[in-house]
DNA sequence: ATTATTGCAAACGCTTTGCACTCCC
DNA sequence: GGGAGTGCAAAGCGTTTGCAATAAT
C-alpha cells in the first residue's frame, strides 16, 4: 500500500509531464515541506521555514512551485483580504473556507456545500466558466482571550 | 431637495463625528474624486488620478481617506485575489458579488440574497458575529474577446 | 493651546525579474 | 545539446511609517 506522500508525489508527477513541466529535486523538496506546513503559509515564510530546516532551495523556485502546487491541486490559494497570497495543504482535508476575526486574526473553517451550487447556478445565469470561487466571512470570534491585548494597551 | 453629493457630505460628516476625527477639508475632496471614480480602483490609482486633476493631496491621505470611508460604508473594499486592495463606490448601488476572468480580466458583478442568510446561518452556528463576507467567483467569460491577445501571441 | 491631521520621503513586505549557471530531457 | 529550471541579487509595486509642519477643535 502507497503512503500517503507517495500518492501526492504521483499527482504533482503526472501533473508536471502533462503540463510539459519537468521532473526536478527541487520541486519535490517543495511539495514536501509544503504538504507538511501546519496552517496557512505564504510562499516567503515557507521559504524561510526551509531555510531555517537547512534547505538549499532559493525563494525564486519556492514562489514557482507552490504557484504549480496550487495549480496541481495540491494546495489551495487563498487571500484572507491581507494583501498576500496564502497557501494551504489539501492533503487529507476536504473542501472549506473560513471566518477570519478582524480583530485577533483568529481564522475558522466551515463547509458549507450550498456555495457549490451557488456557484454553478450563477455561472450558468451570467455565462461564465467557473474554475473556482473564495469565500471568507469577516468579523469578531467570541473566543473570550479575543482583543485581550488590544484591551490592555 | 438634497442632491446625492450632499447626502454622502452629510453622511461622511456624521461618521467623522461619531468616531471623534476631524472635519478636513482634504477628506471631502478624497470623498468626492472616489465616489466619481468609475469602477474599481486602488488606493494608488486614486492618488494618481487626483494629481493629474491638479488636486494636491498627498498619498498618505488618501490611503487614510479611503480607508475612513470604507469604515462609514461609503465605499466598499475588495480584493481580487491580486494582492491589492482595491475600492468601489456604494453611492446608488446595491449589494453585489463578483466574477472574475483569470483570462482577460474582466470583472462582472451578480447579487445573490442567499448569501446573506448563509453568512447569518454560518456565523451563528460557529459563534462568530459576523461583520461582512467576500465572495468571488474565478474562472473563464464567455465573452467573444475574451483571451484574444493571448491566442495572437 | 492642544493634538489630530497632513505632506513628504524613506522604508517596508511580499513578489517578480534579469541574468548567468545548471541539469533534465 | 537545447532549453527549461535554478539561484542570486536587485528591482518592483502597493502600502505603511516617522517626523516636522499645519490646522481643526
Amino acid at each position: 500500500m502507497k503512503s500517503g506522500r507517495e500518492v501526492v508525489h504521483e499527482e504533482f508527477r503526472r501533473f508536471l509531464k502533462r503540463g510539459d513541466h519537468r521532473i526536478t529535486p527541487e520541486r519535490f523538496e517543495v511539495l514536501d515541506h509544503a504538504v507538511d506546513y501546519e496552517g496557512h503559509f505564504g510562499a516567503d515564510e515557507l521559504y524561510v521555514q526551509m531555510k531555517s530546516s537547512h534547505s538549499e532551495i532559493s525563494r525564486a523556485t519556492v514562489y514557482n512551485t507552490v504557484e504549480l502546487l496550487a495549480q496541481c491541486g495540491v494546495l489551495s490559494k487563498r487571500n484572507f483580504g491581507e494583501n498576500k497570497t496564502r497557501y494551504e495543504s489539501n492533503v487529507g482535508k476536504t473542501t472549506h473556507d473560513h471566518l477570519i476575526c478582524t480583530n485577533c486574526g483568529a481564522i475558522k473553517e466551515f463547509s458549507e456545500p450550498k456555495l457549490q451550487k451557488i456557484v454553478k447556478q450563477i455561472s450558468k445565469d451570467i455565462g461564465f466558466e467557473a474554475s473556482g470561487y473564495s469565500f471568507n466571512i469577516f468579523g469578531k470570534c467570541t473566543n473570550p482571550s479575543c482583543g485581550m491585548n488590544k484591551e490592555n494597551e
